[in-house]
DNA sequence: AAAATGACCAAAATGTTCATTTAGTCAAAA
DNA sequence: TTTTGACTAAATGAACATTTTGGTCATTTT
């Protein structure tokens, strides 16, 4: 990869987590990335293709890090519960996220929407293989496993963000028990 | 209870439920109901308490409903699950419920998602209620009421109007298997 | 006297105009 | 061949004019 389309990615992460999509000029990120504007056209077509990219990276680092938080010695339950931990610290800290978050929330920005929409249903893809994995090792019983997985990242959001709205917020450590009761318990074989 | 009140609830539900809150005026009220429109303000203080007094009414029905479709000779399970049920058939199938939402959604209008934001708490706490009667019969185990309330809730909103976004809609048959196996299997004693 | 009314008003919503900004292009420069 | 920034067409939004609308209250009706 050139090394001019890096210094594009980084400025424009960094313009988009600091002002967000809509208010981030594709004036400021050529001159941030010390590119001329026209460079920025011959690696992305659009701006919204460049957001597109930089969201598709990130995709990639939670899963690679939702990989690391899962040990093959445990249980797929702590397993599975490791992993969406993970992945929903990540959304909670990661500047990026919170900020377009905040956008589709505050403003909703399509091309924003669209991308958001796009993370949860590979988070939610991610779920799913390795709940088609622990079926396969006979860890857990059949099921539906797109609906499985849905259920789980539902119950998750629900959880961590919308709890919070109307109440206290619950810590790692109580959502992990009621999740494990509710949900995980109608998986046991 | 007055003849022109009725006159101009039953007016003002029938045009919010065509046209929406924001599209409805107070003289179209006033027109349908047959009434001067300074009547509606010597029982309603604003147009949006118009609406208030009409989603009020609303929930006594669909609360109405719920324990109508409650069994006292079925299990605890059953009955939330029939509950439930008829809980979000009205929210589907209500011509007012529909446009609301549909305008909390579309537009956002704030007078209409603090009312239905009411509507979903007052559901959250009917559940609740039903949930503290049979921990208290030692039907099932004890747990946190508004909790697990909330989290059938959003359970049943995932399953009813998440999961159609992107998926076939699933039959009642369906939804009620899941619920019981997934939700329903960590709350037995 | 009490209840009902609709003309009236302030404020909010909506439409309109116009200057500024911005995504994307392309001829020229490096 | 690659990079660039002046350029353009379209989008945005500020400023202003116009209309609509929620709510009031002096007057009328009962």
């Amino acid at each position: 990869m050139s090394d001019k389309r890096k210094q594009i990615i980084e400025a424009a992460a960094k313009s988009f987590s600091l002002f967000g999509y809509k208010a981030t000029t594709m004036d400021q990120v050529a001159k941030m990335a010390n590119v001329g504007k026209g460079t920025i056209y011959t690696f992305f077509k659009s701006k919204e293709e460049l957001l597109e990219d930089i969201v598709s990276s990130i995709i990639s680092e939670i899963k690679h890090e939702a990989d690391a938080a899962i040990d093959q010695r445990l249980s797929f339950n702590e397993n599975v519960q490791r992993a969406l931990q993970r992945i929903f610290t990540f959304r909670k800290e990661h500047e990026l996220t919170i900020k377009l978050l905040q956008e589709v929330r505050d403003i909703g920005t399509p091309a924003v929407r669209d991308v958001m929409k796009r993370l949860d249903r590979e988070m939610i893809a991610y779920v799913r293989e390795k709940i088609e994995e622990a079926m396969a090792k006979g860890e857990i019983r059949l099921c539906d496993a797109e609906l499985t997985a849905f259920l789980m990242f539902k119950m998750y959001i629900a959880l961590h963000v919308d709890w919070e709205k109307e109440h206290e917020p619950l810590s790692q450590q109580k959502i992990a028990e009621l999740f494990d009761s509710y949900l995980l318990k109608g998986l046991s074989r």
